[in-house]
DNA sequence: AATGAATGAGAATTCATTCAT
DNA sequence: GATGAATGAATTCTCATTCAT
């Protein structure tokens, strides 16, 4: 009984952080939650039940998203290469930059009340520093560069391209090219 | 005598503009006109006075800040060495956008209504489009990388160093010293 | 069951719509959403939740008074004689005309966005049109006399009523009557 | 000396009863003070210097508006049948009110501060009694007519043609013809 | 547990009127 | 005397959050 409920509940909150993804990605932070619960079919107050405040849901959906980001990390540790590994990742940082303006913006904030989100970021900056590190005694990454930088520059492609007349995933990967180009330590 | 009055005009709108060259500096576009009203010990109404806008207001302090730039710009291609013009500029673009929240919101937005602004954007780019030129010649540039580039990776060196803990200018400038790593021709 | 908030929204709905269409019947259009919110004992924003803008709730109160009339257009209709159904129904315009303010001014404008009022407002000349017709067949109505006019000659009626120091029922009357006069046809 | 300055105040003046009339006349009494001097030359202060109140500037263009007409009154009771003077006369208020929205929202004002405005309404209203007695005494109007009337018919015929689609002077002739048939004494 | 409804705290903008020169 | 400047008091509208059912 309670079980059907729940399962319910569920999948209220599913199709939530669904919309609340998108929405986010689209019109980023300020999208306005009325939106959201509208997208989701679902009560505004329910979305106030999950989450107690606004920016409660968002550290939810950016922590959803860390979360794929995590994962990708973990393959690309899985490559034989640490470089080609931080290069897959660093592909895919961007892209996800570039198409989601509130992941963006939860990046920016310096404030993270939320503890598993620093967890999931320490998590990621983990993984980054063991590639980094492979990368560099491998021969492949210039030896001054930390594994901050690496996120950073992946939002700095992103930021780039984004703010071109055409920002498509083209010009990205154009800009990712000429800052990793920078990154490859001198043969 | 008759310029007494409008010497306090004048006053207060340098203090208008100074407040909101603070206040779009530290919380961008969102914030609001009371507060810089406030901040300029001025009544709101006074701002809508000389801007009829918001945006006005906006537009306005951005062509302020893009007037000191093109100075820079110019500065730039007096150098004897235009890749050290080069790199001086973008020094100088990338603590701007690091420092400057609301220049960075008024650069990526696509549409200009203000006439002056898409002027001083051409301007703009024009220096930069001889300054690259001209470092391509000398030898000291890629031979693909455009003027538009140049103006984004500034952004992305500011991004990438405003997105960390500590926004220093040093970050930036390390940020930048990878990226432009990045834009020389192979020598 | 669930009826029950619903009830309570519905009288607020009510209570708002009464309280505009008594407002603005006083001060016409010009009366603002405040006063309107607070005469119907809500909020501000139950106002703009119902009705997205104040445009909105005009045209919602315009619609109300409009469907009112439409229902004496149709009685008007079952008159045995066409002249004494016009004549009723010239009065009961001009009456709420002289009234209603707002309404008044919601005839003048010339742009009606809602389409439901522009299908009333058409429901109600082809009523109209139907008893102009049928009198001029059975010899009471002046032959130049369009369907438009009626309409306006009520406002012309009210207003001329209105006008004056003493704006009763009555004296719209007496202003009907000489314009009614006028648009019979010579026996 | 005072003379000269006077002249140039007398200039404004006039500039600015202008500009007013126009204004008002155009958009009603909710035209704004700034685009008036504006459109005057003058400094909005100026306007306030002359009328402490906005108010009493619409009072002043309503008063010179009202002794044109009353000077167009005189010139009807000299013609030999007053019937043809009221029709005159008639004529020429319901253009007026036709063509000038704020002459048509003063007269609608029950309360007039100003003295001289009370006094130039009587003034009229005398003319027209004086025509309306006359043509009844020779036998052109019907009995039950009052001096209030004809004026109030005037702005019912001006009101029900600006409420058309076509507001021209045209439609209004119409209008007031209806009406005038509707005011002669049956033969 | 879920939700439609309600709302208070802003936000931008307008305008008659006052002030300082 | 004239005027550009300044402003307080509205006014419409938005939105995160709470409430009643």
């Amino acid at each position: 009984m309670t079980t059907a409920l729940r399962a319910d509940a569920a999948r209220n909150l599913e199709l939530i952080l669904e919309a609340a993804e998108e929405a986010f990605a689209e019109k980023g932070h300020e999208a306005c939650v009325a939106d959201i619960a509208a997208h989701a079919g679902v009560g505004q107050a329910t979305i106030f039940r999950r989450f107690e405040t606004k920016d409660d849901l968002i550290a939810a959906v950016f922590e959803r998203k860390m979360r794929l980001l995590l994962e990708a990390a973990e393959a690309a540790e899985r490559k034989r290469r640490a470089w080609d590994g931080l290069m897959d990742l660093m592909a895919t940082l961007t892209s996800n930059f570039m198409r989601d303006r509130g992941f963006f913006q939860s990046m920016g904030e310096q404030l993270m009340k939320n503890d598993r989100i620093a967890e999931l970021k320490a998590q990621m900056k983990e993984a980054v520093v063991r590639l980094v590190d492979k990368a560099k005694v491998e021969g492949d990454l210039r030896g001054d560069v930390g594994p901050e930088d690496v996120f950073r520059l992946c939002i700095a492609a992103a930021q780039a391209a984004a703010m071109g007349p055409n920002p498509t995933p083209r010009a990205s990967k154009r800009y990712l090219a000429v800052i990793t180009d920078g990154l490859r330590a001198p043969s």
